[in-house]
DNA sequence: GCCCAGCCTTGATCTAGATCAATGTCTTGT
DNA sequence: ACAAGACATTGATCTAGATCAAGGCTGGGC
């Protein structure tokens, strides 16, 4: 924890409108970043102008480290989805702390181990399982508030987007099920009523 | 380098027959593995037995290390495609490397950023490439021997089924590239004629 | 307030690629 | 050498989900 003492002295506070970037696919790294507040898109753009968002960032989470610790350039896009406050951690602050401490380096490697594990994840979600199997898991997986009320990070269209499932079809799923009472749509986020069958959905 | 060698001798080599296991999806883990010789197949198993080949290790690859580092339960399954030979390296060599040089911690950290660089890789392959791309992509990828002919690390199926295309599809997609002049399928490899032409493909 | 642009929903159509089927061709064990 | 099974190729069919199209809804800027 004295780590993160030392992080926070070389941080920065930064503070994005909606649609404002952190930095471009292709840029230099320059630091890692950590959500305070807001949503961040981390999106993945192909040749012909079609994107893939890789995550969506909550208040919590980082994006960038990948780069910084692999000394590559920025493999992604980070594109403010809601005004956001984030916490930058410059590029040399982090270098440092890993070459001066060797037990943050050690918990940094656990780290990136379950990064790792979450993308496999993704990719047999992507394989493994139809768009209503990613879905469900999605929406199961997804922090719920005391009521069993969760709240969707971002607009539906980007969470289509990022389970790889157009945002027709997503609104389709959802309808479907609606109707079975599986689920009900309020206006602030989603009411799961049957978990047990949504899990059914999966795999 | 003294790492390689303080590892070595903590190591064993194993051997494994065409279909033999170095270890299943869930096992608890107790080793990394690098490939010497053969090819192993990494298998991620969904319910319904579908399953999608992960990676396909040929020598020099190594196996295993993700779960090792993450302390997790094995998630996927370690396959020989060819009779292989491989060094297993137990965890508590690993772990007590990680603990006692420093150096070896650090850049094992830069390569499994690599990794993860790699699995994003594959992701936005999936998402954002058709079946073509994918497979021009991949044979671009392979290595080459010095007269430009690739040898595939294993059967089409299997290469088919890692790529997320039925073998059915990669035949055709072979037949029709060999029928436009850009590849040509011999017995023992694949000679690429026009890189060029393949690489418009991708994307 | 009113307008505009971007979201969301619902319906109709289209298509890449899976699946099914049939046949041919290697391997591998006995 | 032979048989049995896996692998490979090719053609015919089917389908999940994309794309196209058309309104309705909403929130932010003037």
């Amino acid at each position: 924890m004295e780590d993160v003492a030392y992080l926070a002295e070389h941080s920065e506070l930064i503070r994005l409108e909606r649609g404002e970037q952190a930095f471009r696919q292709g840029d230099p790294c320059d630091a890692m970043y950590i959500v305070a507040s807001g949503t961040v898109r981390v999106v993945r753009l192909g040749r012909n102008q079609r994107e893939h968002v890789l995550h969506l960032c909550v208040p919590g989470d980082s994006f960038g480290e990948v780069a910084v610790l692999g000394e590559m350039r920025m493999p992604a896009s980070a594109i403010a989805a809601s005004p956001s406050v984030c916490v930058k951690v410059p590029k040399g602050a982090l270098q440092s702390a890993i070459q001066e401490r060797h037990e943050f380096c050690r918990s940094l490697l656990r780290s990136m181990a379950m990064w790792t594990r979450h993308f496999v994840g993704l990719l047999d979600d992507l394989v493994l399982q139809d768009a209503l199997g990613r879905i469900a898991r999605y929406l199961l997986d997804l922090p719920s508030g005391p009521d069993g009320v969760v709240h969707l990070p971002a607009t539906k269209k980007d969470i289509a987007n990022h389970l790889h499932v157009s945002s027709e079809t997503f609104s389709r799923v959802l309808r479907n099920l609606a109707d079975e009472g599986q689920i009900s749509v309020e206006q602030n986020g989603i009411q799961i009523l049957d978990a047990d069958a949504l899990m059914q959905h999966e795999s």
